[in-house]
DNA sequence: GCTCCATAATGTAACGTTTCATCACCAAGG
DNA sequence: CCTTGGTGATGAAACGTTACATTATGGAGC
């Protein structure tokens, strides 16, 4: 592996000289230029990124952190983080935390310890503390997460309250007065505000809150046919049940069906997330969308544009919306 | 973000006794390993890894490169990659190259500039040439591809054949002749021995080979159901329709639906992944199953065994094994 | 002819590690 | 008492860049 010593050897100029070329840098005479971009092309060199990134302390990727790279959601959003970042000469290295709080303490570590320009963490588990301490040292979105005002830490969210009121008021209008709810996980920040949302709802519409109409879920697949399961068998089961997410809404079909039910002539299922999978399962699924790709560009850009900032500067909160989507998963309730 | 010097300096002792604490090696008193190990805590000091690669000319991490981060296939494969590479104490950074050859090079380049330890590379675009020059360089292994026998590259590759011949085993079984077959990208080469041995297959079993009956696809939900449909509108329609993926798999039962046909009543469908999904549609998906988690076990396996090696010493070949999962969408052909 | 300035190129010092040759020290052996 | 050898610690060199202060060059202005 040449280095750029050896370019500017064999070029018959010097060090600096074939590293302002590189850099793109004015004041070198066009045949210097030349001669060195000939003796690149000749020796292949190519620019050992670990030492520019040592002298200059900071190497132009993003580290995108995702809890679960087995839901679909990720990956779309990733897209969207990708894209911009490279639109902005900025690469994206992808890693998984698999929800696990060391795992994604020990990734932030790496990252950090590599001199990324920056970190998007998404479902922060780490303490508000820590984020605020990272957030000092390299650039930092979080999202699905809240911080207190001031933060240092960007942060991009959804409108998680109005998608979950959108889909309940869809539900309502269609006649469904008994709505069971499956929740995600207890530490998530948006399936806290996504269950609240529901009791707030129901309260609103003078209708009683059902304790076993809440399910607690797990994102997954199977989460929801345990959810439907444990819903559909009550003594007096909901006839529409809303998923904080489309997975465990796919579970819900696929439960609903194995219980011999019609969806939505017994049940309507209503998710969250509009995966591209809501429209190719059967029936397909009515949820609410959120704008996954969108999410991941807005967040490169908060994560490029406020930073490098000084101490204590804020970062910015950025809340995207969620809207419903109308499929055939959700239909008129009838009396059972 | 105190350096070693830092802690050398606050310790007392020199900067090498500071490395040789930090690196495990003995020969360094108890009591200084204790005052190093103290400071170190006190100034929450954490090495530079971008120093530690220069240094060394290698860090700990191994890039896995996907074709689309979209397919679910990838993240099975990848989880597997990642607890390998972990419990080697290497971290995993995954690129998602679009399928586009030109981002696959950059981010090759890219990773071998930030001078990782190995690649790991999923149906690789580039040439072959390309791929032994960069074995030359790096620990590599392809998966789903074909080097010449000697070839410096690793690879791991799964029985593509023996997967179609018994998918199109359990058909023939079933009674079916008139089997349709959703081809994958026209690049790939697991895509193309599928068709071969599809092919091979009708050959031995005295069928005739129908041009109409294989349809190109594209992997991707919609393109299965473009493939569903023009397949069961000919004028002769096959009676069962192999796809070369499951999500494809999934776009057939979709758009069978969506023609009022019944799976498996009028025609069965078989994929070829087993994603989890497949376990989840409407009817469950009969597929051809992929050992992913071990692809990727294995993938990491012959990374760190067979590297580094001398010029010209020839990688290692593994073929992992491919088996049908019955479950509901195929059945006995029925005359039309 | 002299100064002054702009332009290009140069050489060297970082960046924060690891590595390696060297040294100081002390106990054991002749 | 002198050598030998082993144990820890040390200091400096290297890894391959970028940044910066410095120098060389040549033309413009007086």
């Amino acid at each position: 592996m040449p280095t750029m010593k050896d370019v500017a050897l064999k070029a018959g100029v010097s060090l600096g000289t074939v590293s302002n070329v590189l850099n793109g840098k004015d004041s070198v005479l066009p045949e210097n230029r030349a001669k060195v971009l000939r003796v690149v092309e000749r020796l292949k060199f190519r620019s050992n990124l670990v030492a520019r990134t040592l002298r200059t302390k900071s190497s132009k990727d993003i580290g995108l952190i995702i809890p679960n790279i087995n839901n679909p959601f990720y990956p779309e959003l990733a897209r969207g983080v990708e894209d911009a970042a490279n639109k902005a000469g900025f690469t994206v290295l992808l890693c998984n935390d698999d929800r696990d709080v060391r795992k994604e303490r020990s990734y932030i570590k790496s990252l950090m310890a590599k001199k990324m320009y920056g970190i998007v963490l998404l479902k922060p588990q780490i303490s508000r503390a820590e984020a605020e301490e990272i957030a000092l040292n390299m650039a930092m979105v979080l999202m699905d997460a809240r911080m207190p005002a001031g933060s240092a830490c960007n942060v991009v969210n959804v409108d998680d309250r109005g998608g979950i009121v959108k889909g309940m008021r869809f539900l309502r209008r269609h006649g469904h007065a008994k709505i069971g709810f499956i929740k995600g996980l207890a530490d998530s920040l948006s399936s806290h505000d996504r269950v609240k949302a529901y009791r707030e709802f129901l309260k609103d519409e003078g209708l009683p809150l059902r304790r076993e109409y809440i399910f607690p879920g797990d994102y997954s697949l199977n989460g929801g046919c345990k959810a439907a399961r444990a819903l559909l068998t009550l003594s007096d089961p909901p006839t529409a049940i809303a998923s904080s997410n489309d997975l465990m809404a796919l579970g819900c079909l696929k439960e609903a069906q194995r219980m011999g039910l019609d969806v939505p002539g017994d049940v309507s299922v209503i998710g969250y997330d509009n995966l591209d999978l809501a429209n190719f399962c059967t029936p397909r699924l009515t949820t609410i969308n959120q704008p996954k790709y969108e999410m991941g560009v807005k967040g490169v850009e908060l994560l490029l544009r406020n930073f490098p900032h000084g101490p204590g500067l804020p970062g910015e909160v950025a809340v995207l919306p969620t809207e419903v989507v109308e499929r055939e998963s959700a239909g008129p309730a009838r009396a059972r």
